[in-house]
DNA sequence: ACGACATATATGTCGTGTAATCTAATGGCA
DNA sequence: TGCCATTAGATTACACGACATATATGTCGT
């Protein structure tokens, strides 16, 4: 198997492992690892409106994240109001209980942070960030990532 | 953001985009990227069975890829055979039709890892592939990419 | 009023994880 | 030998996520 292609899969299955243990780590919780990465950016970046909301998501890149979001406001974690000045904006919110969450999120998120830095120890990160900063340039989850990332960076 | 949370988000975009960009190459033959990666595996190691079959697969990892597969008898890639001597298991095999595949979607994938070749230009390839095998070592996705990666060092 | 455009929502298909269930084979034991 | 518990393999149901597409709605320029 050529190097690329065990870097393909390699990614494949690193994202699907991270996931999976994120989800487990998250499910006293209550939530999804997706939602959480929801409620991180409304926490940090809020109040949005959807769309702007969506170009900060890494998850659900192309698309406006109506049901994710619809979710979250099932559950009593996200509010949204129409705005006052444009009825077709949608301002989201974290309602205290979503606020409440933000920490405990962080401090999951924080542990498995902690795994990735055990399998980069002695290697060289920059390489690493570098090879996927570029495979993902451009594209629309890498540009929201450089968004929450490099916030200061952002010409939009 | 620390480097280990970039990490983690630039390997969920690089993942999804990645997805993305190989389901958008792979539509005109009508099959999605996870279907390839199932007529792959059967193309060079089948026939399998369904559980053989899964441990092989870095999509799909912890259950029985049942549904996958029933997708693709459904359009007529893969045969299912009831074995002989153990009739819990299936027996997988392609059809002509599948077979005709494999070579497609092994040029289709070679364009993607181009452009994989093209972001790791420059770059350190063995301190990304340590990083992430350390990372998904010892979990099902990677175990499974273990054994199709280096197939001789499976202990069985 | 009309159309171009942006925004928001809805839908269909597929993929994925979890868990429960079903069936077939196996092994222990009277 | 026959019975039963256990194990293995596969299937199914449910929920969520992700991509593409279609549709509805609002805003603005003309």
């Amino acid at each position: 198997m050529r190097p690329a292609e065990e870097l393909r899969y390699l990614i494949l299955a690193a994202q699907r492992e991270g996931n999976r243990l994120l989800g487990q780590a998250l499910r006293p919780l209550g939530i999804t690892p997706s939602q959480a990465e929801v409620i991180r950016v409304l926490g940090e970046r809020g109040p949005l409106t959807l769309s702007g909301l969506g170009e900060l998501l890494v998850c659900e890149s192309g698309n406006s994240p109506s049901r994710l979001v619809d979710r979250l406001v099932g559950i009593g974690l996200v509010r949204r109001d129409v705005a006052a000045h444009d009825r077709r904006h949608i301002d989201l919110s974290l309602t205290a209980e979503g606020d409440d969450l933000v920490r405990r999120i962080a401090e999951i998120e924080e542990r498995l942070h902690q795994s990735i830095d055990a399998a980069a120890e002695g290697r060289d990160v920059e390489q690493i960030l570098g090879f996927l900063r570029a495979f993902v340039g451009g594209l629309p989850a890498g540009e929201a990532l450089a968004r929450r990332a490099r916030p200061e960076a952002d010409p939009g």
